[in-house]
Formats: C-alpha cells, sequence, structure tokens
DNA sequence: TAGCTAAATGCAACTAAGTTGCAAGTATTT
DNA sequence: AAATACTTGCAACTTAGTTGCATTTAGCTA
C-alpha cells in the first residue's frame, strides 16, 4: 500500500475517533486504494499474509460502518460487499453493477434514480437499493 | 392447501412438462396460495410435518426457476426468497418491499421503475433490481 | 516515559444457508 | 406390468458470518 494511502486513511481514522490499528489502516487503505466494493474475503485475500482475522475484518468494517466512512451493499447471492460511503443519502445510495462474467462490481457512483411509489397506502418506504447486472466494458462482447 | 389451489399446482406443473410429485405439488402450491415471496425455511416451516426435506425444496425450486415458474428475489442478509413470476421482463421485475419491523416482504407488483442509465461507455446492464425497506401497513408507526 | 484501562484482536467453536454425492423410490412411457 | 429416467431424502460438506473469551495494544495520564 501507498505511504499517501496510508498517511490518508490514518487521518479518516482518528476524523471519526476510531483507534489506529493495524487492521483498520490496512482494511481502510485498501478501500481507498481500489475504490470499489470488496466481500470480506477479497480484501483478506489482497491483504496476503498480513491480512487481519476475519473476524477482525468484519468488525473493523462493522466499526467503519457505524463510524459513517462505509456501508454495505447487499448484492445477489449472499456476496456483500464494502464500500466507502459518498454520495448515500438516508433515503439510497448510487446503484452498483456487477459484471456477469468478471464478478467485479462498480459503484454507479453519480447516477440518480427516482425513489419508488408505494403501490398502496400504509406502506413507509425508508431506503431503496438498486442493483444492476450485465457485461463490464472490460467484458462487453460487443467492444 | 385447498382443493382448487393443488388442482392449479397440478395443471401448472404438467404445462410446463414437470413431473408431478407431491414435493412440487406442495410447494407450487403453497406458493400461490400467499402469493408472496418465501424462504426456503419459511416454505418447510408451512408444510409442517408434510415437508419436504430442505434439499428436496430448494432443487424442486431450482425446477421452478428453470420452468419459468418461479423467480428469485435475492434481498438483504443473504435471505433469498421465491415468488411467481408475473410481471417480470428480461430486464426488470417488480421492486421488492421488506418491512424491517416484522421482516415480511410484498412484491410491489405494478410498480414501474426506469432503467438505470450507465455512467460511462462500456457497460451493458441486462438486468435490474430495486429493494425497499420500511414498514409495512401493518407495522406503520403513524397509522 | 511508564503504567493504566478500555477498546481491539485472534482463536476456537458455533450457526445458518445452501450444495453435492449417492442409494433408494416413483412417475411416466411402452 | 416392466423398464428407465427423473426425483427424493439422507449424510456430509462448504461458505458466510457470529459469539465468547483470553490476550494484546492504543492512547490517556501521571
Amino acid at each position: 500500500m501507498g505511504t499517501a494511502l496510508k498517511r490518508k486513511a490514518k487521518k479518516l481514522l482518528s476524523s471519526v475517533k476510531l483507534r489506529r490499528t493495524n487492521p483498520r489502516v490496512a482494511v481502510l487503505g485498501l478501500l481507498l486504494a481500489v475504490d470499489k466494493p470488496l466481500t470480506q474475503d477479497q480484501i483478506s485475500t489482497r491483504l496476503g499474509r498480513n491480512a487481519p482475522d476475519k473476524v477482525t475484518i468484519y468488525r473493523t468494517l462493522e466499526s467503519f460502518v457505524r463510524a459513517g466512512l462505509v456501508h454495505r451493499a447487499f448484492l445477489q447471492e449472499r456476496v456483500w460487499h464494502f464500500e466507502l460511503a459518498d454520495d448515500c443519502t438516508e433515503q439510497q445510495c448510487h446503484p452498483h453493477f456487477t459484471c456477469t462474467s468478471c464478478g467485479d462490481t462498480h459503484c454507479f457512483t453519480g447516477v440518480t434514480m427516482p425513489m419508488a411509489r408505494s403501490p398502496e397506502k400504509g406502506f413507509v418506504i425508508g431506503h431503496q437499493r438498486v442493483q444492476l447486472e450485465g457485461f463490464c466494458p472490460k467484458c462487453n462482447p460487443n467492444l
């Protein structure tokens, strides 16, 4: 990991009053570096030998979510991805795109969607998630 | 289960050329009866003593999906729901609403959403899923 | 800078969802 | 009614995620 990223991660951690531990710096630095959602397993693999325990990664991510640094994107096939929070409001975040060929997930930051309307009285829609599937530029057969 | 439902289930099964077995009639009949998405576990519980084996339920649902009778709604927290296919197109299905209080999931049949637009060239969006969370009429605190 | 303490880590064991292999049973076809 | 290909159920397994607990450590204070 680059020193600049490490520094940025440390800064972010103290800005949200989280203790600056090795696992946290490593995980947050990685998320900053890749700038796309990752599963716990992907995080673990990418950190390689120095990867913290699986449990620690989950708890680390949990603390980031509580601090508002990161949010979870629940995608298909019981895979969770984590990413830095950016343009997310209370009601909705950007759509997530998963490539059906390579499996990579991308954030469609800046793409806005209208909120769904309830089909009948009584429903209160608190949050909306939009998930997309298809081919990413890398796997697009027409490119 | 009502006899009418059982008959309808049997009819559906032969219309898609699936063998008419007890587990299939039971599961399909239940899905027809409740008219909302259910997890494998919910199906098992509702069928009670006569419930087929967990594996059989999964394989039964899989055969229904292949036959186009049923589709999967991937929701949060690695819970899958199954429901009868109705207004679903290649590109998208109706939004799914999950109540954060009671956990029940409802299909917002008839609610249409515009397809997301790719933020950059190269992405091919094949499918879009919209998931909603909030309070259902039963749990709405303002009602 | 040493010491204190609450917070964080790592290990082991567990739960829950879902899958695979295989032997035994059964719905259709002839 | 027999043959056979499709289905079922059991057991064992995999994967994602959680819990409890003993040990370690970040950051505060003297």
